[in-house]
DNA sequence: TGTACATCAGTGAACGCGCGTTCACTGATGTAC
DNA sequence: TGTACATCAGTGAACGCGCGTTCACTGATGTAC
């Protein structure tokens, strides 16, 4: 056994695809360049192909931590509410659409950062690309109720779209706005749920 | 007078600028480069900067281009279908959504094709950016009944939300799927026009 | 109408820079005896 | 436990390339007489 060897070399690796993670969502797949990612993780940039074939195989990694890291952010909130009786669809358009996202790119909804330029990448980055976005569209529709299920698409939509457009008008009162005002429309239109129990 | 200088000037202008909207939303602001935009307008690109201060002000001039060409088209759209009794809703959905967009990302909406890269851009580019998101939602909402009308931000991230994801997944079955259920809902859920007059 | 000159839109070479990728090397970590 | 050697994760210089921007120049278009 090499535990010491082995292991400090994952930690690289894991750090190397952290620090992509964060960059694939404020600056986007075409944001990402190789010398920066290595120095955010903290090495230089000439040890970066012992990790990874290439650049597109980081960018595979890095969406896959990101989306990772949401699904675990996700299952916080779910947690911290399930107290309170909120529905697991309230809970995810929350969590979704929080205003912290507003004025921090490098987290949040890889989906929303990146599904412009996923038609253009490599056929590797798109692959695993259409496969998140499947996944998103599954796990909304895994909190609705069965009569609702076929609008998954439209308010999987909604989140996406809605988070883009307030980012676009920046942390301001029209952000907010836009992010609130879509918070009440879907809550409104489909969750079925009672706040008492 | 000097009518021909003047024209070919102002031609060559207009030529670099229609290259440039196509570009921005095929590729992304960060995927215009000057010298690509040049050659597919036809010129050197030695001769930019006879035309724009920096290529910031060229991706201002081409999101105003494109923002042009897609409001002729919607209008378009609505004239044709206006006979058949089609609410001015209707035509709006049906035209954003259109399985056309799913095979080519240089036509249709601007915003569906930048506003993730709208954040982190030049004060410039990110105002004006502002300014068509802002027309867009205003664009939405005038199509819509008194009643609706607080739904403006949350169809309209809908529509731009859906578009990026159906392209996301490609002009395939699941792509389709994704733009017609949007469709079909929205049309459901907002669209009070009666198709007999 | 014809010639000499002025204008200026567009050309193409050049600049400094950061990119993705490669590779000979270093030096800390671990093994053998 | 102590020394000599092997391993290999990470370093930093270098590569060819395309980027945004600048600028001296060209040659077609228009003006003056």
């Amino acid at each position: 056994m090499k535990p010491t060897f082995n292991s400090r070399k994952k930690d690289t690796h894991e750090r190397i695809v952290a620090a992509a993670a964060h960059v694939i969502r404020s600056h986007g797949y075409a944001g990402v360049s190789v010398a920066e990612v290595m120095k955010k993780a903290g090495y230089t940039h000439g040890g970066f192909y012992a990790h990874f074939k290439s650049r597109d195989a980081l960018l595979v990694e890095a969406l896959d931590c990101a989306s990772q890291d949401i699904a675990v952010e996700a299952a916080r909130v779910a947690r911290l509410r399930a107290g309170a009786g909120a529905s697991e669809f309230r809970c995810l358009v929350e969590a979704y659409l929080a205003d912290q996202y507003l004025g921090t790119l490098e987290n949040g909804c890889p989906i929303a950062a990146l599904a412009a330029e996923m038609p253009r990448q490599s056929q590797a980055v798109r692959g695993a690309s259409m496969a998140r976005v499947h996944q998103l569209i599954a796990a909304v529709r895994s909190t609705l109720p069965e009569s609702y299920r076929a609008m998954a698409s439209v308010i999987t939509g909604s989140l996406v779209g809605t988070l883009q457009l307030a980012r676009a008008l920046g942390d301001t009162p029209q952000g907010r706005e836009v992010l609130s005002a879509t918070r009440e429309s879907l809550l409104r239109l489909y969750d079925t749920s009672v706040p008492a129990h």
